[in-house]
DNA sequence: CTTTCTCTGACTAATTCTGACTATAATTAT
DNA sequence: ATAATTATAGTCAGAATTAGTCAGAGAAAG
């Protein structure tokens, strides 16, 4: 089920590279270049195989010495509650609902109290006041999941 | 902050003068000329990188015996500053400005590691995706003065 | 045969680098 | 003094250099 593509070999190759240094930093159109295909290719295999899901955290820039880079990170072991509730927020989420949910992460110890102040201050309604209630949910919902992201590993 | 770009090795360098200085007065042709760039990159890298969102304050005089200074503020020294930083948000920030506002937040130890990633998260550009630029910096500046009005309160 | 996954390329976005032009201060000449 | 010259630094727009997005074509799987 490995191999036969060349979003495989290059999949394979970047995680030889990380299985080294724990973390890679790429020149796309070199990585491209080097598979002979065309540069979104490169995120194309980074999109669909080195998700957070599957402990990558993936930063980069463009511009004059730009570069893509690829962090292995260690993902935790309670991160069941994590994605029943990111299941749960779908694409919107009232500040009443992101308060439940910041008091289940207390609760459970995910985050501090102070940690829990500066999500509330995130995600308060004035904060996030943008005259459309749909969007200022759909907002809400993006923040709290990339937080329940990143509370799936230790940084 | 790596070595790919010749803007990174300037930033570096300059940031290595004030590491034992706390504050730098340079040449800007001087530096220039170092580095084998024209004048007006300098600019660039004090623009980009010597912000007062960086932490940094820069003052210059033209003409003969002009000089560029540079000097490393402290947060706990100057709690207007947090004034300051809210004034230059106004009402839109970018990401890159935002996360040098919180890289400065935690070297002033204002807020801890973990607390800084889940402001990252929050503020990130994917996060804040909303078809719009102006109303994408929009928000973030509304959530960046958010915490910096709580870590205010706070203390 | 239908659905899902892979691949491609045109278009977009962000960042860096450059140089011509402008602004200001100090020094020198009149 | 005043004017001219010299010595700095600032601004801005555009070129150059990366990476990102997205829709559709093509291939593989069910």
């Amino acid at each position: 089920m490995q191999g036969k593509n060349i979003s495989d070999i290059i999949e394979k190759y970047l995680k030889e590279m990380i299985a080294e240094d724990e973390r890679v930093e790429i020149s796309r159109s070199d990585i491209a270049s080097h598979f002979d295909v065309v540069p979104s290719q490169i995120n194309y295999v980074i999109k669909t195989r080195f998700t957070i899901q599957n402990g990558y955290v993936v930063e980069s820039k463009r511009g004059g010495g730009g570069y893509i880079r690829i962090e292995k990170v260690k993902l935790l072991d309670n991160i069941d509650i994590l994605d029943t509730l990111i299941n749960a927020i779908g694409d919107g989420l009232t500040q009443r609902e992101g308060k439940a949910i910041i008091n289940t992460l207390v609760l459970n110890n995910l985050i501090t109290d102070n940690e829990a102040d500066l999500v509330l201050a995130s995600i308060n309604k004035q904060t996030l006041a943008v005259g459309n209630k749909l969007l200022e949910n759909e907002i809400r919902a993006n923040i709290m999941v990339a937080i329940l992201d990143h509370l799936r590993y230790k940084s």
